[in-house]
RNA sequence: GGGCGGAUACUCAAGUGGUCAACGAGGACAGACUGUAAAUCUGUUGGCUUAGCCUUCGGGGGUUCGAAUCCCUCUCCGCCCA
């Protein structure tokens, strides 16, 4: 494969934010090896860590292999670059579970075949076994408590009156940075990605290389992932946006992206799609020239929905939108009724419980997601938030058996695109 | 080990005996306007059998007709001294 330019091309999409000198050199004088941390906290990566798979993707593209580290052992300690509270030890089995379920997802991001071959570690397999005396010895020399009190990481906690942080997290900079140099022994890694927030661990981790193989290792970070607003990237109102279809549905997860604002959409056509230069920019200016038609979002919707789900997913989930925003759902067939049910989160009723007088909204939706309780299916149906198969209800609607599409399902909205589908139980 | 300060709803943060389901800000949600956008305006934001009632102010106990507010105790956090 030819090797690619993997700063220059970082840099055109903004992915770039910081790299230690020299990297540009490095990358060019051969295939190399570069690595980027993952948290095994959960058994699916979310849309925040694409950003690391990405930046793995890319450098595989341009011809370097790609290793992806599962902090199996850091993961239980908690780095303090982020939110801060102790974390819970997971044990070994779930651990497992976690990087085995993360790497089926990589697998559609990353070519685990071939001579630039990604793989997957777990930092556990090596930090595990070390003993605290050989590690304060051989590592722990090394590090200057004047440095890692400096760090930004350490010193906003030092200042807090509030939080303090914990001898474990204050030694989390010093694992990682041996999780480098481990790398680097084992693999020939020189390279370590991630986000600006990791720069100060990686610069460790460079430096450690540096005093005790004696070698250059270099890194490279992207800038943090930003809503316009300022908050963090990857929520939406229904929490975190997973990779995992079973946690976030295809539709849902196509529906995030599609929703992405205009000053945005831009960044994340760069960030998270392969698409050249050339094309997005023309992108932006459809974008410009119709921004009802929203064509960048609808672009960038497809291209991640069919990177992370795949085309046939891609194209149910837009067959769903298009129901639900644009059509009648009332109109639908049965078997289209069934794709977009799938889709959505539902629950069941009794078919007893609707016929004769009906179930009244005010008890039904709380058991429903789209309200928490009577109060506030209340203020919904109050305030005209509410529709039944896209009509809207009051505060005396009833769910009858008339309700039901094809005898089966009614289809209940909250806003503007919440919906949830009801099933009728035999 | 000693001294001091703190813990209030999603977050920050008022409140120091009754008028407190608890000021304010942010966030979130809904309505209008729109492009399933942004901005803006309006409303809601503990629960219920909703002109009323019930449960909340770190945990437990006490004082009082009445406690988020006073006392005791426990837990956790911060600061200072050893």
């Amino acid at each position: 494969m030819a090797r690619g330019d993997f700063l220059g091309e970082l840099a055109w999409r903004g992915m770039l934010h910081q790299a230690t000198d020299g990297l540009a050199d490095h990358l060019a004088g051969g295939s190399r090896t570069g690595y980027c941390g993952f948290d095994p906290t959960a058994d699916s990566l979310t849309v925040g860590n694409l950003v690391s798979v990405m930046l793995l993707a890319r450098l595989q593209r341009s011809g370097h292999k790609p290793v992806a580290v599962v902090g199996g052992a850091t993961g239980l300690i908690g780095d303090p670059s982020g939110k801060a509270s102790e974390r819970t030890l997971m044990d070994q089995d779930r651990v497992q579970h976690n990087v085995k379920c993360q790497k089926l997802q990589m697998q559609r991001l990353l070519d685990f075949s071939g001579p630039t071959a990604a793989s997957i570690v777990n930092n556990a397999d090596w930090l595990t076994p070390i003993g605290f005396i050989d590690m304060l010895r051989d590592i722990g020399k090394h590090f200057s408590v004047n440095q890692m009190m400096a760090r930004d990481s350490v010193a906003n906690r030092l200042e807090s009156r509030e939080q303090g942080i914990s001898y474990t997290e204050f030694s989390y900079m010093i694992l990682q940075a041996y999780d480098f140099l481990h790398l680097h022994r084992a693999m020939g890694c020189t390279l370590q990605l991630g986000g600006s927030d990791q720069f100060g661990n990686i610069v460790s981790g460079v430096d450690l290389i540096r005093r005790v193989a004696s070698a250059q290792a270099f890194g490279a970070t992207a800038p943090l992932l930003l809503k316009s607003d300022g908050t963090k990237f990857g929520k939406s109102e229904a929490g975190n946006v997973w990779l995992a279809a079973d946690r976030t549905t295809p539709y849902r997860f196509h529906q995030f992206f599609l929703n992405a604002s205009d000053d945005q959409v831009g960044q994340l056509l760069r960030w998270f799609t392969f698409m050249g230069q050339e094309q997005i920019e023309s992108l932006e200016v459809q974008q410009k020239e119709r921004p009802q038609a929203r064509p960048a979002q609808k672009a960038l919707a497809d291209a991640v929905c069919d990177l992370v789900h795949g085309a046939s997913e891609t194209a149910g989930a837009k067959a769903v939108a298009e129901a639900l925003f644009s059509g009648d759902v009332r109109a639908l067939d049965a078997t289209k009724l069934k794709d977009v049910v799938v889709d959505l989160p539902s629950s069941a009723v009794s078919a007893a419980q609707l016929s004769g007088e009906g179930l009244s909204l005010i008890d039904l939706l709380p058991t429903t997601t789209l309200a928490a309780s009577k109060r506030e299916a209340r203020e919904f149906l109050a305030a005209g938030a509410v529709s039944v198969n896209g009509e809207k209800a009051t505060i005396e609607t009833k769910l009858k058996t008339a309700h039901l599409l094809h005898g089966e399902v009614a289809l209940l909205k909250r806003g503007k695109k919440l919906w949830h589908a009801l099933r009728v139980s035999v």
